[in-house]
DNA sequence: GGAATATTGTTTCATATGTAACTAATTCCG
DNA sequence: CGGAATTAGTTACATATGAAACAATATTCC
């Protein structure tokens, strides 16, 4: 017997807030435990790792702006990442603030161990989709992220 | 410059764990700050309340299996409301351990207030998309949840 | 019946996280 | 130039979160 005798429908199920979070949390939890269980990273380290392959020498900033962690995620999962000797700061010569952040070649090392595993990982997520399907997906998850925050473009 | 002379290719913009990530927290802070501004609400009691308000006397364990949040999360979401007002703990007669929760004639109202607010919410959000996406959106999403975790079937 | 086991829900404790305050360096602009 | 405002990044503090221990009740099975 319903509460109500006219209530407005909401089911958690098919509201789409809701789903997305839990699928969000699925797949993130699947895969941080690989990083975690395997090479002791947390999913920020990393996002860090990951942005500072593709870009040695990037600011803390600038990791910020492209992994959407703000600035004591990422100084916290810098830190870190040097306390195990898979990262390096050098000092930019014309900014004091900054530093220019390189994998050392341990990280290195151990971002190329992790790359295929990640990926294979996704492609084993995804295969549940057909190539157009997951073109699709791509797709519309595009269009939705830039109603949810058009403000910052990232894709 | 590359770091490495064949890297494995890894852009996390592209990489759909990070992308799932990124996409549900911009859509989950909106929903949230609406929640918690007008209404004083963690996004965990407003799911305990939309459940609650779907099965008045659902038990702890039950809103944990429908909301994907543990017990604990379920137990301190719960207190929460019961101290704000909005839910009635009623003792089981039949197991001694549970209890049967119901909102309050004052949760009901504001999960009535809130209802409507959160469909428009997810219905402006979803605008960018056609009927059609939309459709296409939830089947793709199912069957993702699905292959990222087949043990536990929501949808 | 009653000991062993499982279940429900809470509490405790250690860790993670976000906000705000802070330091240091840079830029802006008179 | 030089004070005000901005920016890069860290630290401190308060709160959120999750894992494990716990108490109370139910169930199983001999």
């Amino acid at each position: 017997m319903p509460q109500s005798p006219h209530p407005a429908p909401l089911r958690l199920a098919t509201f789409l807030p809701f789903r997305l979070s839990v699928l969000s949390n699925a797949v993130s939890q699947r895969i941080a435990e690989l990083y975690d269980r395997e090479f002791g990273l947390s999913i920020w380290q990393w996002r860090v790792m990951a942005v500072t392959a593709d870009t040695p020498g990037i600011s803390a900033t600038e990791i910020g702006q492209r992994t959407q962690m703000d600035k004591v995620a990422v100084s916290r999962a810098v830190a870190g990442l040097i306390e195990m000797g898979y990262l390096e700061r050098r000092p930019s010569t014309d900014d004091a603030r900054r530093s220019n952040l390189v994998l050392t070649p341990a990280g290195l090392g151990i971002y190329e161990l992790i790359v295929p595993l990640a990926l294979a990982e996704e492609a084993q997520l995804v295969s549940a989709l057909s190539d157009k399907e997951q073109a699709e997906l791509a797709r519309l998850m595009s269009k939705l992220a830039k109603a949810a925050s058009p403000e910052r473009d990232l894709w």
